[in-house]
DNA sequence: CTATCTTTGTGCACGCGTTCACAAAGACAT
DNA sequence: ATGTCTTTGTGAACGCGTGCACAAAGATAG
């Protein structure tokens, strides 16, 4: 039976043992004291707890650049979501086919989401339409949303909504690069508690909520 | 002369006041008291702080649907980023122009980052290149990555990378998501400490840090 | 010039997440 | 069986970020 310690896998993912016995803790005591976590138990209950072992039906609204590079990706599909649909406004779209599937007209969108029972929407239209597209969405019964567009959303208490900018991925680069040239130049005034991070360490990199346009 | 309260503007971003203020005050006293802090001139400051006073040229390498998407994507130049060249392996795409500039070939990609004195670099190739891609670029003089390939790169320190992942952006959904549904059935265990979040509070939506494939 | 009023800048305390450290559990050898 | 050795699970301490609360600063009116 493959096992697996705490002290390997904390190795591996680059944070503290005890931590990550804590956080499986959390799912219950799966592991066999003096040997590790079996593998492939550990990662079914991971699976589970995550909800990956269902297969989540997602649309994509606004099939344009981005929308039909995200509709072609394949890389969904082995995480257990299936792209349930795509569509766009444009009716010159309607029918197209992109990635293998046909493009619907948001005039069907309603039907769609209730017709597939759709939980997941993604929203890569342009900023303009995306607050309008979200509350169709949320309307239709969407209570998660992954949102391309940069503008920030309202919605309801209990609906999730994840936003990616990849803008401001790229801010975040670029203010640390300019710490890294200005190093020495400014050791005299206070500096900022900004953490020394990786690998996405903390959400938005530790970089202050408010930025103008 | 325009103002604003730190009040104002933390409730516009929906945190607290306090914190806003001593954020602030790491780039130092800008605010009038009584008064507020003088809208130009906060803008004009934080941005420098932020390093979007100056213009930064990246490189786009993996110029296939997500790299071009990237490329025709016009949300970067609003932000002071300036797309320097676009970079794909594959010689038939050579001279192509994508977004109304020619894709060039790998072979050059040392010469194109120092030529244009890039320091940023996005990765959208298959996950099996983006290692070696990194390292050719962190070896050009890249110190900053963008890496959109599903897989952790390993870098050299000074180098920053940030990893957007979109597949485990849907597992957070569908992780909140499931919490959702299973709410009033499994009241008996412990709770894990995830937070309620919104709008990217935290780094990876407080969701544990190893995962299986 | 003095008084009053608003809002900043920040010391301090609280709370939460991380880490330490160890007792308990179990495997495995003798 | 008994003992030893490894690794888990977790109570307790630590450290840091967040928020409270207020003194100081400055504007504005009288
Ligand atoms: N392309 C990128 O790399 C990139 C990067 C970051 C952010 N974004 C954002 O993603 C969004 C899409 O970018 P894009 O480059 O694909 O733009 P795009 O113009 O190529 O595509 C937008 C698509 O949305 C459709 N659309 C417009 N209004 C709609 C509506 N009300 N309902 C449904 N569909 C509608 C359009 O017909 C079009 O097909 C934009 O908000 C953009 O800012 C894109
Ligand atoms: N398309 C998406 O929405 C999406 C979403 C999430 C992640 N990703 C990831 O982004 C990456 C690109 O996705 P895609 O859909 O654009 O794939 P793609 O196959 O369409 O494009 C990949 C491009 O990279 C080029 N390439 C291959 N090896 C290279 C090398 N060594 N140097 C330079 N260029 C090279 C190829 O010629 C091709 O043009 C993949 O790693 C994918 O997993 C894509």
């Amino acid at each position: 039976m493959p096992t697996v310690s705490s002290e390997e896998l904390a190795a591996a993912a680059g944070v503290n043992s005890a931590k990550l016995r804590k956080d499986f803790s959390y799912l219950g005591s799966y592991g066999t004291r003096g040997v590790g976590y079996d593998v492939e138990y550990l990662v079914y209950q991971i699976s589970r707890e995550l909800g990956l072992t269902q297969d989540w039906p997602v649309v994509i609204v606004g099939i344009g650049n981005l929308g039909a590079a995200l509709a072609n990706y394949g890389g969904f599909a082995s995480r257990g979501f299936r792209v349930a649909a795509l569509i766009d406004a444009d009716p010159a779209m309607a029918g197209t086919p992109v990635a293998g599937m046909p493009v619907q007209h948001t005039d069907d969108l309603e039907k769609i989401i209730s017709d597939n029972g759709v939980s997941i929407g993604v929203i890569s239209t342009p900023a303009g339409a995306a607050q309008q597209v979200c509350e169709r969405l949320v309307a239709a019964g969407v209570t998660s949303i992954l949102n391309f567009a940069p503008t920030v959303l309202s919605v309801p208490d209990g609906v999730d909504v994840r936003k990616v900018d990849l803008s401001i991925e790229l801010q975040i680069l670029a203010f640390h690069e300019q710490r890294k040239a200005g190093e020495e130049a400014s050791d005299d005034g206070v500096v900022p508690p900004v953490a020394a991070k990786q690998q996405r360490k903390g959400p938005d990199g530790d970089v202050p909520a408010v930025m103008p346009a």
